[in-house]
DNA sequence: CTGTTAGCGCATTCAA
DNA sequence: TTGAATGCGCTAACAG
């Protein structure tokens, strides 16, 4: 523990800067010169010092990933195969990845001049925290958030949403409800107006009584809110804006006596690991995580690069992953205008 | 960007070295100084650079915090939250975590002098990097895994299982199942320890034919261990060694046309985020992953800062929390000997 | 109590 | 093509 350029250089007859050239790929070395330095530091496990190569050239080869703390408690099985997915891609170019979540200062890894950029996960990161960022001119990338003129990686959520509904209007359904935990939810607004689109594209009334919202980071809001829909209309399926709330809707649609899918049915919104264990088997738009976390290391790392790059917003679509809960057609099973099923 | 130690000392008319002191708190110095050096950093909005100071010192504040690549996939909202939580525990020790999946090798980030510390999360780290961290004398922690004479913080695993199975037998079950993944998982072996030390010790038999396991990592396992169970016996209840596994034989349960409760009790291990909302809503053992993260991140410094302190192994206790699977007792509801109910 | 000096390990001038 | 000298920003040993 402890073998440092010296060593290898003393090894192999040369000097100090001799070794740094040759580790550091410098050219106007002659060959030779280069094996029998290599061939020492080999011999020697030499590795460079972290430190003080940091000091010495002020690049840390580490990158921040930080999601906002409320995310560690409930969805955080979604970022963290987005973080997985990310330290991947971040280890294979070089990089590490300094885990933290996000409070209202600015990162003190950023200060510290820990990291060479960081990449900023969900959709309530706090925006002024964003923008400071944007004007102290470091490089950061968004994912699962967007802000003008800021480099991001989003899902396609207004698209899956539509082909969500799309599917469940294909399937026969008139009256598609939408659920939510909350609105304010950037991509929960986006997935909204993707079903509102979806009615419209297809000759649909947008009826506000069709959706309900349940309470703000509560956990079973997802029940709150099909109860509350179920006070006002009896559609005959439901889009829900993600899984986990999906799945508590389906439980108060069971206590209300209806049969998910045959007197209901539900798309959800994450296929996370929920989804196919749910009951019944959830219909939902998938989100490639891994593509998220990925695509979010190259574009950072193109962006130290490359500091005038003009941002840029990257879109990872989604897919329609059918299973049992949506149903199958409707036509055969019930008249077209159905009036009022279950309890 | 880039104000040192030099600046604030000009400014405040003291050299370099009397800046450090102050900042680092050293004893010594007189207090009208220390004032006008606070004084000068604040007004500078100084920050220590990092690489710096860990290149003069040697420490560098940073853990390291590893899971195992599979774990990226499926259960990892599990190990999300320990990581989110030693984030937490870690910051407040003025502590930063970096981030990665484990692979054979010795993790870069210990050689390149990053981390002082690792913590291990999981039980598939492979053994010989464990014996090998071991013999470098590198300071780490093992969670949700044990070896001798190592440092870890384990579940309750033999407990918890206890505490579900004797809920199960004080119900009135007398045929009780065990269902898991594979008997490989360390922690696994532990719950069906747990599940045979419960029946004995209530006088119950323990039979072969009443055990089954699913396949290795392959999604559906639980699935597939659910209907092996129902070839060879007819059990009452099954305690089942994880969530995801028990959701998915509750699934098999009910296409056998198994009611849950009542036809079949059944009882997890974990309690994430699958539990509340499965259905019937999961009866299951919590596992306290915050206390796991917090608790390791606490070990970890301690072994840091006392490196010849005596190994420890220590346990988190778990909570068995009642939902709706394992039902209510069962005098009223069926004889004492029930032969064959369902089918 | 405080300033001066000397590294930490590496990369990068400038000479040779 | 290579070596010697210098500095990154900070801490620590030694003076004073």
């Amino acid at each position: 523990m402890g073998v440092t350029i010296h060593d290898v250089a003393k090894r192999a007859g040369v000097s100090p800067a001799t070794v740094s050239r040759v580790l550091n790929d410098r050219p106007g070395i002659r060959a030779e010169t280069r094996e029998r330095v290599l061939k020492a530091a080999r011999e020697l496990g030499y590795i460079p010092d972290f430190s003080a190569r940091s000091l010495a050239t002020k690049r840390t080869h580490t990158l921040g990933f930080l999601v906002h703390a409320r995310h560690s408690l409930s969805s955080h099985s979604f970022y963290g195969q987005v973080l997985a997915a990310a330290e991947k891609e971040a280890r294979q170019h070089g990089y590490h990845l300094l885990f933290s979540t996000v409070h209202d200062e600015a990162p003190l890894m950023l200060e510290e001049q820990r990291v060479e950029g960081l990449i900023l996960a969900g959709c309530d990161i706090p925006r002024a925290l964003i923008l400071h960022l944007k004007h102290s001119g470091v490089p950061f990338v968004l994912v699962d958030n967007h802000l003008p003129g800021v480099n991001s990686i989003v899902i396609d959520n207004e698209g899956g949403a539509y082909e969500a509904v799309s599917h469940l209007i294909r399937l026969g359904h008139r009256e598609i409800g939408f659920l939510c935990e909350w609105m304010e939810d950037l991509s929960f607004a986006e997935r909204f107006a993707g079903y509102k689109r979806a009615l419209q594209d297809h000759g649909l009334p947008y009826r506000p009584e069709l959706v309900a919202e349940g309470e703000p980071r509560t956990p079973g809001s997802g029940y709150i809110a099909a109860q509350r829909l179920l006070q006002k209309a009896r559609p005959s399926a439901v889009f829900v804006a993600n899984d986990l709330t999906a799945v508590e809707a389906m439980r108060a649609f069971r206590e209300a006596g209806l049969d998910i899918p045959k007197d209901i049915a539900v798309v959800g919104f994450d296929d996370g690991d929920l989804a196919p264990v749910a009951y019944p088997p959830l219909t939902t738009v998938r989100v490639f995580r891994d593509a998220l976390g990925i695509q979010a290391v190259r574009r950072l790392l193109y962006i130290i690069e490359h500091p005038s790059t003009p941002p840029l917003q990257i879109r990872v679509f989604t897919k329609l992953i059918i299973r049992e809960s949506c149903g199958t057609p409707l036509h055969a099973q019930r008249p077209p205008k159905p009036a009022d099923a279950g309890a």
